[in-house]
RNA sequence: GCAGGGGUCGCCAAGCCUGGUCAACGGCGCUGGCCUUAGGAGCCAGUCCCUUUGUGGGUUCGUGGGUUCAAAUCCCACCCCCUGCACCA
């Protein structure tokens, strides 16, 4: 046996099997439209369609599965539908690489036991193969979903592909979609953007954005770059690379010196022009240049440092705050050539900042001891830190005019502003590194045209986003605050692209919606998914429908007569539609769950679009959050061997053991979860131990009440609330913890107080109940063992068994723990006495005199010991010698007023104690005698407390 | 750089928002015992340090300050770590 080299399938695959299809069979899980119960509608983003799903899709997914199963066990119509993404660009590309023989790619498919690689050129083969997959996975690990409404995107699906453009049309006329340019890292090979994916280096470079400034030379404009426009107010000389060249860049009106490294980049950017001449740069030094905001005159200089690649090749130099320009000028001083010229210059201070003087830039290059420009990391430091406390903390000195006084951060937008405005500038992109395509060659910044933009920036709609977020529930409640930061932060967003599968955009049939962009309302989509993914069934023809029934359906506009017959409808079926829709999705859907990864795009645009479609009532209710599951303790990635697909957990842990691990893998909540393998073995053994336990015992029993059995009731009581409360909010550990390890724990107290002498019906009571608790978590393991034990019902579709309150349930609760202290304290001292070779034959648990509960009572209501005194001596100190009180009372004082009991009443102590007696006997193993203080003459027994029996140990 | 999150007794991880009941939930690991032909599982006890024929004391929650009768919990500063930053699912 212990040879087998794979895992031996799970005894309850088997189970699942047998009652999930059932269940599907008997439709449990189709959420139809029922107005005598208060629907619960929940959803989990449909997942892109380019593999196998795998635990990370599980983990998420299972918390919707759950609380599906929990608000339907709590009489909620339940509404949990799935469709599948195939909308996007990796895909196509990956079917393109297919074609193109690529072996990586190959590879990948083979792995995934796939044989006949060839159909995976087509990538309509990997939406049919690869969705039909997701299915039938889900279906393994016994997921209850409403499958009537599954459906792919794409216009590969007309009746989505409809939904989609009726989207943006709506957008279009509500002046939410924009055409517009932008910046993009583009490959002038391939011709299109280079997204991250497709970088061979570069990975997470974008634009930048830099101001160009046109200084007045001979020849034309020198144009310098720059990070921080309000130093052009300091320049003292300008810096070029000698050894680079230069060019007379012709744009029609002027004429730029650039340098001819960047003119293809001012050309990707629109500045077109022709190459007059060439200069070397060491032409150009000493040439004399105006500055156009100053009208000072300053010297062009050479510098190493210069790039001759980024910008426009040329800076400017600002010695007085900018540490690589005072140590190339300090360096060039040495230089026989350049000594009178650089003596002349004058540095100009601009900036006040706390902790600096007139020149930070010097200060803090002699500070740190930098020798000569060669020193880059020293000097990269120094700049990086002259720039965070000049730009955070600096205030602009006079000179500025206008702009004086103002703090460099607010100032700098101004200043471009007064740049431009002036003519003497312009606005340009750069790339702060370099990035280079897949197909090797280097990327650029071009402004790309005909874009459609979402208008995210558009205020009035980012208030009403705000606004409703304000409404929503969020699991946890902390993310809120990043939905409203994201709202703030999310910029127009372009949406059309040149290729991938999607909705062609209305207005634009050239264009493809972008992935992101079509999958922000389609929640409503599944409401009526049912009708228009099995169209034949309900007498629909997709492609008579219109605009004008999804304005009907979603919007209640138009009349049902009229729009019937322009979509080719029955009446009667347009009607359900519309009903339907206003059933699942009154005050929107319940609630969506997703990993965190998508608050900052997909979450919160999702938010701006119902806002702007969908009118009041009708916006999303709650959202919750996951972190990214971890299998033990190590993200899950496949070279670590520790991924795991739906199918491998299936195969290699068993479905009901995957369920159950996922949802103890942790609460809801943006830190990551730890999918634990070695507790799948734990749970089995446990299920098994109660599925045993359950079929030697159910129905058993005696039928006389005791204490410890009403105990187990409010533990059943107690822990079913706590399941539940923690459910309902999605703190699954938590309700796992409670719901099953809690209850189990409960029954192990129960079974050794009672000596395995169970209470028939109590014990009833507690099986029925963990089932219906394990029906949430793994429901066919439930299922499997509520019929054996006799019950022909449906487990999923049953309610928790409602338990009254047990009137003196505190006092009971507060027994248990007594009695497990008391076990606690006797077993310390016997083991005390054991060490020391004492015999014991026979112990004695003195229960104190009734004075002392008095005292006890006294304590707990006074603030302090003088309180309690002078109260007893109202009572005349209870008839005990005052001396004997006090020093009773001083000695208990402090552990009285922690002790946890309230509730718990002496005569109910000793009555129990009584009962429990074979109990302690049983568990210390010698002779327990329960007496009381005042009949006991061993001085011991004086030490007695309240709620703390002395013993008296007897050989 | 900007934004968000986090540093807790070997590991994972509660608690901190609503200060005290916190030496600090729970799980794993480890140690000893019971059980068992044996291993596993299960059960019991222990697992910061000291002390103790019995309920005791000390020092802890990234670092350093502060507020308070009282701080893991509130405030300030610092150090370190993680994630996202868009045209991509």
């Amino acid at each position: 046996m212990r040879q087998e080299r794979n895992h031996r399938e799970s005894r309850y695959n088997s189970v699942v099997r047998k009652w999930h299809d059932l269940f599907i069979k008997k439709g449990i899980y189709e959420g139809n439209v029922d107005f005598e119960k208060d629907k619960f509608f929940v959803n989990f983003p449909y997942p892109y369609i380019n593999g196998y799903l795998h635990l990370g899709h599980a983990y998420t997914s299972m918390k919707a599965d759950f609380i599906s199963r929990l608000k339907r066990k709590l009489g909620f119509n339940v509404l949990y539908p799935q469709g599948f993404h195939a909308t996007g660009q990796p895909i196509i590309a990956a079917a393109d690489r297919v074609r193109e023989g690529e072996e990586k790619q190959i590879e990948i498919l083979k792995k995934m036991g796939i044989e006949n690689v060839e159909e995976f050129k087509d990538p309509l083969k990997w939406i049919e193969f690869f969705s039909e997959k997701a299915y039938e996975h889900l279906n393994l690990l016994g997921y209850g979903i409403d499958w009537r409404r599954k459906f792919i995107t794409t216009y590969l699906n007309p009746a989505y592909d409809k939904f989609i453009r009726w989207q943006y049309k709506k957008l279009y006329d509500k002046g939410l979609v924009y055409k517009g340019s932008h910046p993009v890292v583009y490959c002038p090979k391939d011709k299109h953007a280079i997204g991250d994916h497709d970088r061979a280096e570069g990975e997470g470079v974008v634009p930048e954005k830099v101001v160009m400034i046109k200084f007045k030379h001979r020849k034309g404009s020198l144009v310098i770059m720059t990070y921080r426009p309000e130093t052009l107010w300091g320049v003292t000389n300008i810096w070029i690379n000698p050894s680079a060249v230069y060019v007379v860049y012709d744009v029609g009106d002027e004429k730029l010196i650039i340098s001819r490294d960047v003119v293809e980049n001012f050309k990707f950017q629109e500045i077109e022009g022709r190459v007059l001449e060439e200069i070397k740069g060491e032409e150009l030094i000493l040439d004399e240049v105006e500055n156009p905001i100053t009208g000072d005159k300053v010297p062009i200089l050479p510098a190493k440092f210069v790039d001759s690649t980024v910008g426009s090749g040329i800076v400017m130099s600002v010695p007085s705050h900018a540490p690589y320009d005072y140590v190339a000028l300090r360096d060039l001083e040495k230089d026989e050539r350049y000594r009178e010229v650089v003596e002349r210059l004058k540095m100009i201070s601009l900036i006040e900042v706390r902790g600096y003087g007139e020149f930070p830039a010097k200060e803090i290059v002699e500070r740190m001891e930098i020798k000569s420009q060669d020193e880059k990391e020293k000097l990269d430091k120094a700049t990086k830190e002259i720039y965070k406390v000049e730009f955070h903390q600096g205030v602009l000195k006079d000179l500025f005019g206008i702009f004086a006084g103002l703090y460099v951060k607010d100032a700098k937008d101004k200043i471009i502003r007064f740049i431009k405005e002036k003519g003497v500038g312009f606005e340009f992109y750069i790339l702060p590194e370099v990035v280079i395509c897949r197909c090797l060659s280097k990327g650029v910044v071009k402004i790309l045209h005909d874009q459609w933009f979402i208008k995210y920036s558009d205020k009035n709609w980012k208030d009403k986003v705000h606004e409703h977020i304000d409404k929503m529930e969020f699991y946890p409640e902390s993310i809120k605050k990043v939905f409203h930061d994201t709202v703030d932060w999310l910029e127009d967003w372009v949406f059309t692209r040149e290729r991938g599968l999607g909705t062609r955009f209305p207005y634009d049939e050239s264009k493809i919606i972008e992935s992101l962009s079509d999958s922000t309302i389609y929640m409503a989509y599944y409401t009526i998914a049912k009708y228009l993914e099995n169209p034949k069934k309900y007498g629909i023809d997709i492609s008579k429908i219109k605009d004008s029934f999804f304005d009907y359906v979603f919007l209640g506009l138009g009349n049902l007569r009229e729009v019937a017959k322009e979509n080719g409808l029955d009446e009667r079926v347009l009607e359900r539609i519309r009903e339907e829709f206003l059933y699942w999705y009154k005050g929107g859907f319940d609630l969506r769950i997703s990993g965190k990864d998508l608050i900052k795009n997909h979450l919160t645009m999702m938010l701006f679009h119902h806002v702007a479609i969908f009118p009041e009532g009708f916006l999303p209710k709650s959202i919750g959050v996951n972190g990214f599951v971890m299998v033990d303790g190590e993200k899950m990635s496949k070279s670590k061997g520790n991924f795991y697909t739906l199918k491998d957990a299936y195969e290699i842990f068993g479905a009901e053991e995957t369920r159950f691990a996922l949802l103890y893998a942790g609460n809801i909540g943006i830190d990551d979860p730890n999918f634990e393998t070695k507790i799948i073995k734990d749970i089995r053994e446990k299920l098994v131990w109660f599925e045993n336990y359950v079929k030697k015992y159910y129905g058993k029993g005696r039928e006389d009440v005791k204490e410890i059995d009403l105990w187990l009731m409010v533990k059943i009581k107690h822990l079913t609330d706590l399941f539940i409360e923690n459910g309902e909010n999605l703190m699954t550990r938590d309700a796992v913890k409670y719901g099953f390890f809690e209850m189990q724990n409960a029954l192990k107290w129960y079974l050794r107080r009672t000596g395995n002498n169970i209470h028939e019906e109590t014990f009833k009571v507690f099986v029925e109940q963990q089932l219906h608790i394990l029906s949430c978590i793994i429901p066919h393991y439930a299922q499997e063992l509520w019929n054996i034990i006799g019950n022909e019902t449906l487990l999923p579709i049953e309610r928790f068994i409602e338990i009254q309150e047990i009137s003196d349930s505190h006092e009971i609760l507060e027994f248990e723990e007594y009695l497990q202290n008391l076990l606690d304290d006797a077993k310390e001292l016997l083991m005390l006495m054991e060490r020391k070779g004492n015999k014991v034959n026979k112990i004695y648990m003195v229960v104190g005199d009734e004075w002392k509960y008095l005292v006890y009572d006294l304590v707990k209501g006074a603030k302090n010991m003088k309180e309690v005194m002078e109260k007893a001596k109202e009572e005349g100190f209870y008839g005990i010698d005052p001396k004997t009180f006090s020093d009773f009372v001083n000695k208990s004082f402090g552990k009285i007023k922690k002790s946890p009991f309230e509730y718990l009443e002496r005569d109910k102590e000793i009555e129990w104690l009584f009962e429990s007696k074979e109990f302690l006997e049983r568990e210390l193993n010698i002779k327990v005698e329960i007496k009381e203080e005042k009949n006991v003459k061993d001085a011991k027994s004086s030490r007695s407390l309240p709620y703390k029996p002395a013993f008296v140990v007897v050989d």
